[in-house]
DNA sequence: TTGTAAGCGTTATCAC
DNA sequence: GTGATAACGCTTACAA
C-alpha cells in the first residue's frame, strides 16, 4: 500500500540543491549555512522525508532500541515496570522492544539471542534464570537479580523494607509476627525481604516464625498453615508480612474466610505497592517499591555503562504505606 | 564492553572458505552444497555469528518489529493484550516495540512518526485520537476504533455482548435494568456495547436507563446517580450493566457503601473479563472479551494486508461469565 | 552450486 | 561550509 518509493536523504539533497553530506549535517545539528538549512529543511517537508533509524543505526552501530525482558505483564509491578521504562526510554530517544518470557529459561535465553541479532542496544531483565548467559556485546541491567559480574542490579531496597513492614506491624502493637513467601528458589534480592523483616524481629525481641515455600507455585501450604494455627477464629499470630501484595490479598481473603477479621485480629502487609487500577491506591498496607525510579536509574545505568565503575548493586529506597489491612499507628 | 568487533558475514566466510553468497545462501535455506553447509555452520558456530538483521532489514526492508501503541498497561485489558500481541508476534518471528500513550493525542502522533522512522513492519494501534494520521506506507491494524478507509479494526463483538449482558441480567430475574459508562468520547466499536444492551431491552420488553457520563473522567457522576436513585437501601434498579469490569468494580464498592446487597438486591455485570491477578478469574460477573484470539487476528490480519480485500471491521465472540455478582440463572 | 559485485540509506572522511 | 565518496553487513542478480 501506498507510492512504495519514500524518499532518501538523496531526495532531499536533489529537492535542495545541495550534497547529501549537507542534509546529513542539517538533520544532525552539525553547523551548516543558514541558506542551505533553510533549503533542507525545506525540502525535508516539502518530501515529508523521515530519516531511516536503519540505515543509520546500520552505520553507526546504534540502533536506539533497548529489550525490556520480564516474565509477565499479568502482575501490576511488572506491567508499571514496563509502562515506566517505556517512559524513561522514550525520553531519552530510545525504543523499548518488550519480550515476555512466562518465567521459562528458554524463552529468556532466546530474548538474549534476539538482542544480539537485532543489535539492540541494551537489555533491561528481570529473569528466573540461574545461569542467563547475557552476550557480552551488549551492556544489561538486571532489576531485583544479579546476573553476573558485569551486570549492575538495580533493585527495591528488599533488606529495608522487610525492617520496615515488621517495624510498621510492631508499631500498630503486633507482637507475634508471621512472614510468607511463595514462589521462585532462585537466589534474587528479594529475598532480603525476609531477612531484613528477620533482623527487625530480632532487634525488638519480638516472636516471628517463617513460612517461605519456594518449591511449590500454589498458596495452598500457607492457607492449611492458616488453618492449622487458627483456633475458634483465634490465630497463633497477630501480624503477617506477605513477601507480595498478591499474597497479601489472598491471605486476607482465606483468613477472612477462617472468620479471622482483619485489622482487627491480625494486621497484614504486602510488598510493591502499585496502585489498584480500581481504587487508584495500593489494595492493602504495603511496603512501596519506587517504579518510576527503578525504570529511570535501570535506563539510566544501561547508558552510563562503558564508563568505568559500575556499581554491581543499587538499591532504591522503599516506604511503609498504610491501606487498610493495619490498625492506626 | 567486550571484544568490540562482532563476526560478520565476511568472517564466517572466510572461516569455511567460501563467499559471503553462501553462507548467505546458507542462512536463509537456500539450498546449498551439504559440504558448504556443513562448513559454514561450523565457521557461525565457531565465531558465534549472529545475523545483523539492521543490515538484512537494510536490504530487504523488513525489520521484523512491529508497533503497538496503547494508552497505557495499568489496565488489565491493555497489559494483558499487549502480552499476547507479543506472543503472537514473537511466534512469527517478529518483535514488539511497545508504546505507550497515556491517552495522549500528542504522544499517539509522536509514536506514529517513530514507526516510519524505525522502518517498523506495521502497527497495531489502541488509540483515542480522533484524527490520528497514520502514515500510508505501513500497515495499520487498529482495535476497537475504527482509523480511517485503509485500516482494520479487529474488535470484540461489543453489540452482541451488550445484549448478552442484558439477556444474562434478565435470565437472572432483572427487571429495571441500568446502563452505566463513563470515558472516551471519541466514537468506537466500545459504544457498540449500549447499543446492543438497548436492543435487547427494548426486544424483551423490559425498562432501562442509559447513564453514560462521557464529558468527565470521574465516576462522581454516577456515584450521585446511585445515591439519588437508593432510598433506604432500595435502589431504583435490581441490574446493572457497566461498561468495564473496573467500572463494576467501582460501583459495587459504591452500592455496598450504600447498604445495598450485590447480587441480592442489585446485580452486577462487567465487561472484559481478564482474569485477576489474586485470584485468577474475573472479578465479576461480565462479559469476556477474547483477548488471546483479538491478538492473533489482529497479527494475522496486519500481515495479510497487502492482499487484496480486507475487511474493516473483524468481531470476535464474545461469552457471559458468572463471577459473583450475578444470581444463578 | 558458487563466487562476484552492486546496492540499500546513512555517516564520516576527505579534499576543496 | 560543502561536495564527493568510501564504508557499514547484508541480499541478490548475474556470471561462471
Amino acid at each position: 500500500m501506498g507510492s512504495d518509493a519514500l524518499p532518501t536523504m538523496n531526495d532531499v539533497a536533489r529537492e535542495a540543491g545541495v550534497s547529501v553530506g549537507t542534509v546529513s549535517r542539517c538533520i544532525n545539528g552539525i553547523p551548516v549555512k543558514d541558506a542551505s538549512r533553510r533549503r533542507v529543511e525545506a525540502a525535508i517537508q516539502k518530501l515529508n522525508y523521515r530519516v531511516n533509524n536503519y540505515a543509520r543505526g546500520f552505520k553507526t552501530n546504534k540502533t536506539y532500541c533497548v529489550a525490556l525482558i520480564l516474565p509477565s505483564l499479568g502482575i501490576p509491578f511488572f506491567s508499571l515496570l514496563a509502562e515506566e521504562v517505556t517512559a524513561a526510554l522514550n525520553k531519552r530517544g530510545y525504543r523499548m522492544v518488550l519480550m515476555v518470557t512466562n518465567y521459562d529459561s528458554e524463552a529468556e535465553a532466546t530474548s538474549v539471542s534476539l538482542v544480539r541479532q537485532n543489535k539492540m542496544d541494551g537489555i533491561i531483565a528481570l529473569t528466573y534464570n540461574p545461569n542467563i548467559d547475557f552476550d557480552a556485546s551488549v551492556p544489561v541491567v538486571s532489576i531485583d537479580r544479579h546476573c553476573g559480574e558485569s551486570t549492575t542490579c538495580v533493585s527495591s531496597d528488599n533488606f529495608r523494607g522487610g525492617q520496615l513492614a515488621a517495624e510498621g506491624l510492631i508499631a500498630r502493637g503486633c507482637r507475634k509476627l508471621l512472614f510468607m513467601r511463595i514462589g521462585s528458589d532462585v537466589a534474587s534480592e528479594v529475598d532480603k525481604r525476609a531477612i531484613g523483616f528477620e533482623s527487625a524481629c530480632r532487634a525488638r525481641g519480638v516472636a516471628y516464625e517463617m513460612l517461605i515455600v519456594n518449591d511449590e507455585a500454589t498458596t495452598l501450604p500457607l492457607f492449611r498453615y492458616l488453618e492449622e494455627h487458627t483456633h475458634a477464629g483465634v490465630p497463633d499470630f497477630d501480624g503477617i508480612f506477605c513477601n507480595t501484595d498478591r499474597l497479601a490479598l489472598q491471605m486476607q481473603h482465606k483468613l477472612t474466610e477462617l472468620g479471622v477479621r482483619v485489622p482487627e485480629d491480625v494486621q497484614l502487609v504486602g510488598f510493591d505497592g502499585v496502585n489498584d487500577y480500581v481504587f487508584g491506591c495500593p489494595p492493602c498496607s504495603t511496603i512501596v517499591q519506587p517504579v518510576a525510579q527503578l525504570a529511570e536509574t535501570a535506563v539510566e545505568t544501561l547508558f552510563v555503562k562503558d564508563s568505568a565503575a559500575v556499581p554491581s548493586l543499587i538499591c532504591l529506597p522503599v516506604r511503609f504505606e498504610a491501606h487498610g489491612t493495619t490498625k492506626e499507628a
